[in-house]
Parts: C-alpha cells; sequence; structure tokens
DNA sequence: TATTGGCACTCTAATTCAATGAGTGCCAAA
DNA sequence: TTTGGCACTCATTGAATTAGAGTGCCAATA
C-alpha cells in the first residue's frame, strides 16, 4: 500500500507537525479539521491520520490522545513541506557585525558564533575549530628552555599561533636554534601544514648523506613538533547554551539531560557526528535516532559546513529537541555558515 | 539561653550529622537513639533535639519528619565536630602521579587537578588558572602580520607562551622590530609582569627626551602588549564534572540545576567567590548561603589555595550539594591543592 | 465512492478519601 | 534528669471515582 499522499493529506500533515512544533501538545482530530481551515470533518479527518499513522509519519502516545509526528515524520516533513523562513536583513546584519568585531583570531570568532547560534535559536550551539592541515605554513621560532627542552612556536596562516614543548636527547645553543628555524622557514615557507608533513617525513627519510649538521637538526626538530601537532585544535569544538536545553520538557528528565551535557563533555560523540556533515554541500540534519547515536534519540542535530578560501575547514550545529522550529533554525543555521566563512576569509 | 552543648549532645549531633549526610533521610529520635549507642531512650534525645533546633542547629521539614541539619549546624559540624579521613597515600601517589604527568603546560595541569577532585568525589571541580602578575618575563617576539599589524608573542616564567596582536600608526621593518625586541628582553630580563607594567609605564611617562627612536618604539610597544595582557588567563577557571551535580536530589529540580550551570559558563559570580578563598589559608569551606550568592543556596563549596614558590597563585574547589562528606572532600582538597602546587613549581 | 454524524469504548489526568506510620510534644511517674 | 505513655500532626500511599479528550467503526448520506 504505497499510496502517495494527496495535496490534502500533506496540507494536513503539514498543519498538524506545525501545531505540534509550537505547542507540544497532540493534535486531536478536531482541532486538526479546526485549524487546518479544510471544511471537512472531524471523521474524515480521522481516516487521513489513520492513513498517515499506517505510513509511519504519525503515532499516538496513547490512545485517546491526539497525534504527534514520528522522527520518519519529521524527517518527511523537512524533506518536502517545510517553508523555510528568511531571516530579516536587519538580524543578518547584525549577525555579520557581531562576528566580524570578534576576527580578533579564528577562537574569538568561533566562540561568537556558537554563542550566537544558541542565543537565536535558545538551544546549544556548537562549531569545530577550523581545521589547520590546509593552512599555510608561515613562520617558527625556537626558544631554549632548561636542559634539553625546547620551546617551539609556530604561525600559521594570518596570525595563528601554536606552541609545542619538545625534548631532545642533546642540547642546543640559541644560534644554532636559530639557524635552524632560518633553514625551515625558508624550506617551509607558505606550504600548508599537511605537505610540510609529508616533506619533513621525505627529507628525515631520504636525503641524509648530503645534510649537514644544521639541516638535520632541523629537520628532525621540524618533525617533532609537526607530528604532535594538530591535537589541541583540530578535534576540538566550542558549545554554547547547553543549559538551554534543560528548558525542554522532552528533554528535562535528569537521566537524558545527563547524557547529554556528558556526550558534550567528552567530545567523541558529537566529534564524529559533525565529521559526516563535513562533506555535505549545504545544511544537514539528523532527527532522533538517525544519528546513530543513543544520547540524541529526542534531539536533532542541524549542521553546516563552513569555509576558508572554498575550502571547508568545519562543521556548525545547533542541537537542541527533535521538535524544534525547523523553519527558523534551518536558515539561522544556513547564514550563520556563511557569514562565519566570510569572517574568518576577512582575517 | 547560651548553654554551652554538653558532651553527649554534641555526640548525638554529630552522629545525626554523619547519618544524614550518608543517607539523606531526616533523623528521627527513635533512629538517633538506636544508632547513637548511648543508651538512652527516644524521648531523652527528643529533649535534647528540641534544644539544638532551638540553637538553629536543626531542623524539621514538617511535624512528622525526623530531623536534619540547618546551614548554621553543618557549620558547627565542620568547625568544632568533623573528623577528617586522611587519604590513603596509595590515593596520595596516584594523584601526584598524574598530576606530574600532564605537567607538560599550566593550563594541562589545572585540568587535570580539575578532573581528579570532581572525579574524587562525585561533584564538580573548579581549578582557577594561576595568576600571571608576579611571573617572570622571559622573552619576547615580534612578528610582522599584514599592514600595521603586529604579532607579539610572549614567554613568561618556564614556557608560558601568550600571543597579542597589536595595531599600530605606521609600519616597521623586521629588522626595527627585531631590535625592539631585543631592547625589551634585555631591559625587562626576569622582572615580574607586575614590575614590567610598572617600568614600561614610568618609561613612557618620564624620559623621552634622551632616547633614540628604537627605544621609544620599543617602549610604545611593550606598553600596548603588556596592558592588553591579562584577560584570557587570568579571570579563568577550569570546571569539571558538572553533570555530577545532577545525580543528587537535592538539586535535581531543574531550576536549581540551570541556575547552577549558568553560574559555571558566565564565570563571574564564582570568580567572586573564589577570589575570596585566595586570601585563606588553608582549606576554607561556604556553607549554603554563606557564600552570599543565590544559586549556591543549597550548595557547599570547599577550597584551598594553591602556590607557586611559597606565592599564591590561585584557588581550586569542590562544588557540591551542602549534604556532603565534609570528612572526606576536605582533605582531597587540601592534598590536591598541595600536590598542584607542588606539580606547578616542578614545571 | 468519499464523507459524515453518531456512538460505544479506551485511556489519562485530576480529585477525593481513607489508611498508614513515622515522629513529635507534653505530662506525670520513676 | 530520665523515662514511658499517649494524643496529635502530617506526609505518603493507594484505591476509587470522575471528567474529558480522542479514537475506531458503522451505517446513513450525497
Amino acid at each position: 500500500m504505497d499510496k502517495q499522499l494527496d495535496a490534502r493529506a500533506q496540507h494536513l500533515f503539514r498543519v498538524l507537525v506545525e501545531n505540534y512544533i509550537s505547542d507540544g501538545q497532540p493534535i486531536g482530530s478536531r482541532t486538526l479539521a479546526r485549524v487546518s481551515e479544510l471544511d471537512v470533518s472531524p471523521a474524515t479527518v480521522r481516516n487521513i491520520m489513520s492513513d498517515l499513522e499506517v505510513l509511519g509519519y504519525l503515532h499516538s502516545p496513547h490512545t485517546s490522545a491526539g497525534r504527534v509526528p514520528t522522527a520518519q515524520g519529521y524527517r518527511f516533513f523537512v524533506d518536502t513541506l517545510v517553508e523555510v523562513k528568511p531571516l530579516r536583513s536587519s538580524v543578518v546584519s547584525g549577525l555579520k557585525s557581531r562576528l566580524v568585531d570578534t576576527s580578533v583570531n579564528q577562537k574569538a570568532v568561533v566562540e561568537t558564533a556558537s554563542s550566537l547560534l544558541s542565543s537565536l535559536t535558545h538551544m546549544a550551539g556548537v562549531v569545530t575549530m577550523p581545521r589547520q592541515d590546509t593552512a599555510a605554513f608561515r613562520q617558527i621560532e625556537f626558544l631554549n628552555l632548561s636542559e634539553q627542552r625546547i620551546l617551539a612556536i609556530l604561525v600559521v596562516d594570518q596570525k595563528e599561533v601554536h606552541n609545542r614543548i619538545i625534548h631532545l636527547d642533546k642540547e642546543y645553543s640559541s644560534s644554532e636554534l636559530r639557524e635552524a628555524a632560518n633553514y625551515l622557514n625558508e624550506l617551509l615557507a607558505g606550504r600548508s601544514l599537511h605537505d610540510v608533513r609529508k616533506l619533513l617525513l621525505k627529507e628525515l627519510d631520504s636525503v641524509r648523506q648530503d645534510m649537514n649538521d644544521l639541516m638535520r637538526t632541523a629537520i628532525v626538530l621540524g618533525e617533532k613538533i609537526f607530528t604532535q601537532e594538530g591535537d589541541s585544535k583540530e578535534n576540538n569544538y566550542i558549545v554554547d547554551g547547553q543549559t538551554n536545553l534543560m528548558e525542554f520538557e522532552e528533554l528535562s528528565n535528569v537521566e537524558k539531560l545527563r547524557g547529554l551535557f556528558d556526550a558534550f563533555s567528552q567530545k567523541k560523540q558529537i566529534l564524529h557526528l559533525l565529521d559526516r556533515c563535513i562533506c555535505a554541500e549545504g545544511v544537514q540534519i539528523f532527527i532522533g535516532s538517525e544519528s546513530g547515536y543513543e544520547v540524541f534519540d529526542d534531539c536533532s542535530v542541524v549542521s553546516a559546513p563552513y569555509k576558508i578560501n572554498e575550502d571547508v575547514k568545519g562543521v556548525l550545529a545547533v542541537v537542541g529537541p527533535t521538535r524544534m522550529a525547523y523553519d527558523r533554525v534551518i536558515p539561522i543555521v544556513d547564514v550563520t555558515a556563511k557569514l562565519l566563512s566570510e569572517a574568518l576569509n576577512s582575517e
């Protein structure tokens, strides 16, 4: 029985979902007949609702309650029925200016984006830190610490600074370190971190014989740094507005909340999920158990990737209950992703 | 009627508090008579409990419930009755090694400390980042970014790295910047950041005439950096185990939790509170409303300052319900503070 | 054939009521 | 000062009832 939904059924379903999203109460045939403005009797509506239930789009909490959308129903709704409400241009320009204002460094912009997402949607906002592996090497400096420890300071892109401490078997003089830095700076100028890593490994392997001590030292140092690199900033994200999730009754039992909050602070599951969004073109939505993670069974995740110079560098997302105002959230996520891309580009 | 409590009353009170802390149920006269092992009748116990209630140490939720300690009662308990349970030495050495293992940088150690506090106590752990103002200046480097922006990299103490972007009215060449850095490095070597700030301001004010361009540039740069300095690391702390707080029934209504979690993420109130602990000698405890912040009305905060080189540099604390096992928490906080001091010293 | 009104039925949520029992306060006796 | 006795209070529990919302099905209707 794969009867397609006729226009009337679709209309009724959409009205039902919209009403349920705004009220949170199961909708009965009587109410739906009234608010749909379709001039049909409750009995007719009941028949249609019954069909929709068979299709798996609706579900009754119990016999004498109304009906609510299932995850599958929401899926159908967002795929074919939802009418996205574009953001007012004043809101867009407000967002834009707030993002640009904070663009002193990547972390600050990302934090702002996360905070904007959460305050606009009253749900939790998540933004991953930009991937670094295609970022351009800019400069490296070494600084002698005590004994055989060296502080390496690495500048990437325009102004992102990383630092690492490396332990060595042998002491180096300040001038040796300076020369090694110079050598590396010349060798690696402008290359992407990804290339840098490859290049260093190759050099380390092959051309040992025709190198002088200095060069060899430099390569060894470089290798130590760039294999350590990439833990702290990558594989990381900024959450804001977690506590907003406590306001939703559907999540307000302590167990579920606990699970969610733990997921946010352990980061692993969330990162896996967001990684899957990174290859999507625009806005992507996981509804309920679609995410594949039990903690999100009653949640939806609306995500979009953001870019720097046309390359996808990260993902932002809003996490909230499956019963969320998709028509508002989708454009918010969409626009924020674009504005974040702009803000990061202009750095 | 300021009759002092006799030994028996104290004993009964202590047993009551201990039992209430472990069970969470109000204690009645019958139960207390039994568990106190005092060979007195429930009626006698009732008389004594009545006295304790008049003194403000106990309180009945309602007529036919038992009694529970008031905030004032807990205060008396921790001040004069509690018998602290020292940590087993195996636990101490475990803590120690975990702290030392992560001492790659201050932030990592502080995060570990916070995580240890929360996992040992099953409550929330908070550790402030170390104050920087008495830390020693070590080295500064400048790096030209686009146009009139300069990246300043500041190394403090052994290996803490800060960086700031400064905007200038005029462009400088790389060699000018290098010389300016050299000049500042010499001028400021080994001084505390606090002194550095004072020194730069004085220089900027007074000795303008006998300076060459280079020196003036250097001072201006330095001044810009060090007045910006001190926002991100100071006035900051690391929380761990927030979600543990959801397990306690006394906090498990969503409103209270929300208030607490918001307080943690806004940081302001918590920082004020912890600032007040920084001057205490050892462990300090705020019970219920003693903290002065409404969100903590049902919480207690057990805190202790930690030191680097004999100077107090920050505070760590455990936040949990007023009904907490003070006899276990106090030594945990105490010992962790000492071990954190050690770990930070050995860096 | 699709729609409709009618009707019996189901299930939840709210309300009431009584019983239970833990605990108190007070008094008079030891 | 301590104790046993006793009347009293009050939250908690469970059972029973009611009200109301909504469904499913059937027969009549257009």
